[in-house]
DNA sequence: TTTATTGT
């Protein structure tokens, strides 16, 4: 009895390699456009582009419970993170999650990469708006350390907590829905330069790059949207007016690299290139409210 | 605890 090993017997018939890959197409459609209904649902007017992509910019888009985050390798942390808040009304929330490591950012990333370097694991997804929005699910998302950038605690508990509540008790209940987008801002990459290069390589909490500042776009849907956005830098005191750290959208835009909404009609974005705080959001209300914690 | 770390 002779042994046979001749291609025939090993490849599977024609038929059923035709199949398979048929198979395999239609796989790969229905998931990419059962991932494309997830990325819109949690970002209005599209997912957050590069106004010119290259290698250095590149981002994954990792998808969470109740927000999206753009992870750039690169800097070792989110470049982005999109939301959509709606109306809830008065809504008990569950007790506040453990930190959380996320295997998808590759980089180890742990609860505890932070200790001892002098900032906070902020949230870009923040704790109480997703847990209110999304259940629980949502909150124990937001604790993933992908979700976490460097923070100085008197900006994490103080200035970015106030924005963060002013988001929820006033912008929201008076809208009825949001779209949120909020990031980092990193030193501008200066590539003939030795300091850019020492910070680069030495500015860093663990393997994360440590951000200069912070912003914040809020959006109310419509079809002539209102738009607010602010940027917030690493070294505050906590208790300046939010109204100070007023930008144009267009201004996150020059200064990230970024692309937000890009699915937006070309003349309402043009109508925000200059605007900072399209529409009114009764800044002057709630600019000075105090910080929850000292 | 609508933010967190530190230290016990």
């Amino acid at each position: 009895m002779s042994l046979d090993l001749s291609l025939s017997r090993i490849l599977p018939r024609p038929r059923t390699l035709l199949l398979s890959l048929v198979l395999a197409v239609a796989g790969v459609v229905l998931w990419h456009s059962t991932e494309q209904q997830y990325r819109e649902r949690l970002s209005w007017m599209g997912v957050t582009e590069w106004q010119q992509p290259s290698a250095q910019t590149f981002t994954r888009v990792l998808r969470n419970d109740g927000y999206l985050v753009g992870w750039s390798d690169f800097r070792v942390g989110a470049l982005w993170a999109s939301y959509t808040l709606q109306d809830r009304g008065d809504v008990n929330i569950g007790p506040r999650p453990d930190f959380d490591a996320d295997w998808r950012t590759l980089w180890p990333v742990s609860t505890s990469s932070y200790s001892g370097s002098g900032y906070d694991r902020g949230h870009l997804a923040p704790n109480y708006a997703m847990a209110v929005n999304g259940g629980e699910a949502a909150q124990q998302d937001s604790f993933l350390m992908s979700n976490m950038l460097p923070q100085r605690p008197k900006l994490n508990r103080q200035l970015w907590q106030r924005l963060e509540a002013v988001v929820m008790d006033h912008f929201l209940p008076r809208f009825g829905r949001l779209q949120v987008i909020t990031g980092p801002i990193y030193a501008p990459m200066e590539w003939a330069s030795v300091e850019s290069w020492t910070r680069l390589a030495l500015d860093r909490v663990g393997f994360i790059e440590i951000p200069q500042s912070f912003y914040k776009i809020v959006v109310v849907p419509g079809e002539t949207p209102r738009a607010v956005a602010f940027i917030m830098p690493q070294d505050v005191q906590g208790d300046e007016p939010l109204s100070d750290y007023l930008v144009s959208i267009d201004e996150v835009e020059r200064r990230t690299g970024l692309n937000f909404m890009p699915s937006l009609p070309p003349a309402v974005e043009s109508a925000w290139e200059a605007t900072a705080g399209v529409g009114d959001w009764n800044l002057s209300k709630v600019s000075q409210l105090p910080a929850r914690f000292n």
